[in-house]
DNA sequence: TAGTGTAGAGAACGATCGTTCTCGCGCAAG
DNA sequence: CTTGCGCGAGAACGATCGTTCTCTACACTA
């Protein structure tokens, strides 16, 4: 086996269980069986636990948003439904059967304390996820457009924590909801 | 040392160490040592560390709710300022040096896959904020106003785990910015 | 005063964690 | 063919976890 081949299995078994079940909940040897991977192998590619949740977490943030923003390109039609089509896309995630919430704000509220490299990865990925949005809201005629993308940002990780925690994807619909009247008050016109 | 005395200052230490550095990462033998109790009493007011966890949580569900419900009161002048108050609050939180972010949520991201007990507190807690802010909103001529309710709780819980990850606290101004925003949407007047 | 029960201090236990070491097998070079 | 070398399988190690047990000291009762 390739040693590039066991990195990409041992990132995806990580995915799966650190974000199915917490990362300290998830035992190395689990891990190595999950992966079909020799304990040697899964150490010589990731020297330490602390380095296969910082490199778990980072593959994810940019499949992450990279999912995000091709689903929206893809999807809206012209810039003013751009936005919104961020909170569709989190609709469709939240009703994913394996959805549990933010993978960074789960491992943060986890580990944050004791682990700056987690705290690191997850401020980068709330960080890139504003400046998407706040491209977003810069391409329409809005007053304040930065403002509002914060705004923006404070409704999808209000919507991606409040999914987790009943288990219900409308708040993907109310977070919409409530991004569009945002809009409208900073004076978006359908463009 | 009463017993009641003795649930007390466990519950005191379980919530300044588990708040802080999370729960999983405090042992037992910690917290007897920072609630300066043995640890035989510790086992017999709480046979096992998720009786402990729930217990934590449930009492600081209530403080909290309390502690915001007090100032909403004595803070807030005519009941459309109300709302308004709940982020002024958060500000107010975000600022004190041990804020760490939604203790329901941390916990919930770290045990909510493993332990339903604590899923079950933490929604209830959501739950409960929810109700709070829906009786705020009805006091208010809006339109819609479960629907706004819903909407400003997503702010909430954007602003607290933005606050938590940035340790900024103007998150909780840029959510009452956008709070006021919506409720005028909705129709609200300065009662 | 003698006996009894309870509490504190901390050793001890079994389990599990992250990490390293050992062993044996297959393969490639000389 | 032989001789290393790298890899997989898994035992082993020290630490730490949650929990229980032991032992001692002391307060209270007859």
């Amino acid at each position: 086996m390739d040693q590039e081949e066991a990195r990409t299995r041992i990132l995806d078994a990580a995915e799966r269980l650190f974000y199915g079940r917490g990362v300290q909940a998830v035992g190395m040897d689990e891990l190595r069986t999950a992966a079909g991977v020799s304990l040697k192998r899964l150490y010589q590619c990731f020297p330490a636990k602390g380095d296969l949740v910082e490199a778990y977490l980072r593959r994810r943030d940019t499949r992450w948003r990279a999912a995000l923003a091709e689903y929206v390109e893809g999807r809206a039609g012209g810039p003013g439904e751009r936005p919104l089509a961020v909170f569709d896309w989190l609709h469709d995630w939240f009703a994913e059967p394996d959805f549990r919430g933010c993978a960074f704000l789960n491992s943060f509220g986890e580990l944050g304390a004791t682990s700056d490299g987690v705290g690191r990865v997850a401020r980068e990925h709330k960080r890139a996820l504003l400046a998407y949005l706040t491209g977003l809201v810069r391409a329409l005629p809005v007053d304040g457009p930065d403002a509002v993308a914060g705004q923006l940002a404070l409704l999808v990780d209000g919507a991606i924590t409040t999914a987790a925690l009943t288990g219900d994807p409308a708040a993907a619909r109310h977070a919409r909801t409530a991004a569009g009247s945002l809009l409208a008050a900073a004076g978006a016109r359908e463009a």
